[in-house]
This record gives structure tokens, sequence and C-alpha cells, in this order.
DNA sequence: AAACATATATAAGATATCCTATATTATGAT
DNA sequence: ATCATAATATAGGATATCTTATATATGTTT
């Protein structure tokens, strides 16, 4: 993880995934890339993999292999759970944004 | 937890403490409440008081008897704990949330 | 074809969060 | 004083995240 000052914000991943997806298919070399650029720390193939996994066998993504590469779509039910989760989270911890984002 | 879509969103608790007591020093069980407002499920106090022991082991956090209550402080290692999750938090997940919020 | 690089996958485990259930302490009411 | 209530605390455990290390498969280069 990145920040050690009493909170990790671990379970973020999945829904970063999720979100990334919502905007553009991708295969996992490139989520890795976009979440790195965002947190400062590429997550390791032992960690986007399994989450990839879980993702697909919870029905909100889909792989489809193109040669060496496995390109990430979003389902519907993934679009579903991203809206929810998005509004959890704005719900949540928006004032914590938009005071911090000014 | 609330949202099980996938993300569980699960270490923003301790954060969500720190924020709301950089505001204003309250007891556990006003925290709880705020928490509770903002998520729409009030954490338990077996999940509110050992946070809140760990922030303060942690130094990030002073606990001041009052009567019956304990009057919790940010210190000030706290507060910087809160600026650097929040530049963090708003680095990786603030498109998410400048979207989400309109 | 052989060697190398890239992308994906899996196993095993350390760590942390959060919960259920129960106990303790202090206040207020009768 | 006794009883009920409110606030805090702790033990123990279930679950999930994330990591290290290793393995597999595909593509590229020589």
């Amino acid at each position: 993880m990145q920040t050690r000052t009493g909170c990790d914000m671990r379970g973020m991943l999945s829904f970063q995934i999720l979100w990334l997806l919502s905007k553009e298919k991708m295969n996992g070399e490139k989520i890795a890339e976009e979440i790195g650029r965002r947190r400062g720390d590429k997550p390791k193939p032992g960690t986007i993999y399994p989450a990839l996994k879980e993702l697909k066998v919870s029905g909100l993504v889909t792989g489809k292999k193109d040669g060496r590469e496995v390109v990430y779509s979003i389902t519907g039910k993934g679009k579903a759970a991203v809206r929810e989760a998005t509004a959890y989270l704005c719900r949540s911890f928006g004032e914590i944004f938009t005071e911090g984002m000014k």
C-alpha cells in the first residue's frame, strides 16, 4: 500500500478497476498502468489478476483473449455495480473531496 | 458492510474518523452517528472503539475522559495524516467524484 | 528453433478491517 | 441504594485485500 498514516484504503482496488472498465475496455497491464498513474504506485501482477478474476467470477466483467492479452469489458451487472458504488462513495466521502479538490 | 457489489471499501473507516475529528472534537458515539448519517449504516461499538484505540496508539488522536464519555481530539500528527490521506484520495479517485457528484 | 520479453495466472500467506458477543464503567431515575 | 440506561471497551474470529514468489502461455527477435 501507499499511505501508512492510520488508514490504508484497501477495498478500493476492485472499484477502481470497474470504474476504469466502465470508461473503456482494456487489458490487465493497461489497467495496472492507469491505476499506477493515479495512485503513484502500480499494482503488482499478483494483485491485479486475482482482483480481475474475482470480478469475473462475480459476473461484473468478462475477459476475451486476444493473442497474449486478455481484454476485459464491463458487463451490465458491472455497470450497475459502478453506479451503486459511486453513489455510496459520494454520499459517504463527497464532502472530503469537494473540500480536498479546491 | 454496505455495498456488496464487488468492492467493500474497507479501510476508509479510520480515515473518516480522522477527518471528522479534524473538524471538531467529539466522543465515540457522536463519531458513529456522523458516519452512520453519511454511509447509511452506523458502525457498531465493536467497530468504532477498536479503530479509535488504534488511532490513539498511533498517536493520531488523544482521548480525554469526561464523565462516562471520552472526547477524542486530533493531534498534530493526525492533522498531517489527514492532509496526506486526503491528497492521496483526491489524486486516486478525484475524477470519480467530480463525475459522480454532478 | 532458441532465447528473450510480455502478459497473464496461481498458490500461499501476512495483515488489517470489521463484526458478534460480552463485559465494564458511569450516570440518572425511582 | 437499586435498577436501568448510555458510553466505552475487549476478546475472538470471519472475511477480504494485497503481496511475494513462482509458473504458464503467447509473441518477437536473432
